[in-house]
DNA sequence: CTTCCGGTTTAGCCTAGCCTAATTCACCGT
DNA sequence: ACGGTGAATTAGGCTAGGCTAAACCGGAAG
């Protein structure tokens, strides 16, 4: 049966897939979850007991179908809660990681359907993540790219974090980044990989931004509005 | 530290205070939670130990203040989950409890009392009951009573069911009946007592209802509207 | 005053998850 | 081919929460 701690793993599996390819290592996943490696191991014999992931001693771990579609439920159920959280209750961004991370385990398709409905069935969550459809696949994604691969002169309109961690939230906020902010690249110091940008609208004139910031975050090219 | 288990321990018992005066006997909370009395007498001693019951073996229990308010808490996350179901989201009265059962134990006053703000700081949950305020005070309750103990001519708006329980909301449905319905009381029969009434409204003459559906239902005075 | 009986409690066991400490293994460099 | 070394696994133990079966009251009936 799914447990709110076997949802908690298959999702962390999931998102460790997406950077390392395949074949998760069993102390990854312990970080990701505040674990130790001995609970991720024996709990890792109970996932592939159920069918839920591939897993062989030594070897590192992989989702099987079922594993990633429950997966993808718990994480669309994340989503969904964060938009909820803030576009309907005005929670700030870097306030719904952890409440979501509870209301998440409430399985019910109903209410995950009409809550998406309720929502107008929105296609990313507050942090320009995409949300998933009720079938386990993703709503359309627009390219984007990371900004620290941005060049100099680009207009970038900023509509993802690489990172929902309440702190690196809350660091955008006193930099006066938040999602739709549009930024132009001004220099880029080789050295430590840092970034000069200048805030559309903003008031400083110039903001630097460091390689911790610019590889967690997404951009698109901005369209100057009509 | 509280738990979704020993929430739904304080809740029970809560509920059961409210009819049977003092000292809550562990088999009619195992039953009410569909555990066994063994297990009950087992979560009574964890509950004492933590100082939200009084219990002394073969005396039954009572709630302390802390378990009260504890339980108040939940009682409150309850409703108001419950009327977001049914008023947000479009469920029917019959189908919210079971999600508002696991909803409730999301505990963050942040959550809550923005729900509560978002929902218009309702008086009554879904089937009438009395949603307690951040305090854990009741908000204004109206008089009521039992539509078992309504005479005959007697126009009575329901404002209220005795039991939640999907399936006698369901046949509250079938017999046309819902919150904010008006009857007027037609006639009692002793021999079992039960009732015949007219919706006013409906279609049907006449509707008979049964003692066990009169005992369930609160009633106040129905106002001609204006 | 004694006996019964049904509700209550205890005793013993189980599963899910997690931890620490000890062990094992894969792989890399020599 | 051979160790070393650090990651991964196993071994053993703990808590929460449940269950069954057996033992244990307390109050009602004789
Ligand atoms: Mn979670
Ligand atoms: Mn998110
Ligand atoms: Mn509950
Ligand atoms: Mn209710």
């Amino acid at each position: 049966m799914l447990t709110e701690s076997t949802e908690n793993y298959l999702k962390a599996i999931l998102q460790l897939e997406a950077d390392k390819a395949d074949g998760v290592s069993t102390s990854s996943i312990a970080e990701r979850l505040g674990a130790q490696p001995a609970s991720v191991t024996g709990m890792m014999h109970k996932l592939k007991e159920r069918g839920w992931v591939k897993y062989e001693r030594y070897k590192g771990v992989d989702l099987t179908e079922t594993g990633r579609r429950h997966a993808m439920e718990t994480v669309r159920r994340h989503r969904l809660w964060e938009t909820f959280l803030v576009g309907t209750l005005g929670f700030a961004w870097d306030e719904v990681h952890d409440l979501a991370e509870q209301l998440e385990h409430v399985r019910s398709t109903d209410l995950t359907d009409q809550l998406d409905a309720f929502l107008g069935h929105p296609q990313t969550d507050p942090h320009g993540d995409p949300i998933p459809n009720a079938d386990g696949t993703f709503r359309t994604s627009v390219g984007r790219a990371l900004l620290s691969d941005a060049q100099v002169g680009i207009c970038a309109k900023i509509v993802g974090v690489g990172d929902s961690q309440d702190d690196f939230l809350r660091h955008l906020n006193s930099l006066g980044l938040g999602l739709g902010t549009v930024v132009e690249v001004k220099e880029l110091f080789p050295f430590d990989r840092s970034m000069a940008v200048h805030i559309v609208g903003g008031v400083e004139a110039r903001c630097h931004l460091s390689s911790r910031v610019t590889q967690n975050l997404w951009w698109v090219e901005a369209v100057p509005d009509a």
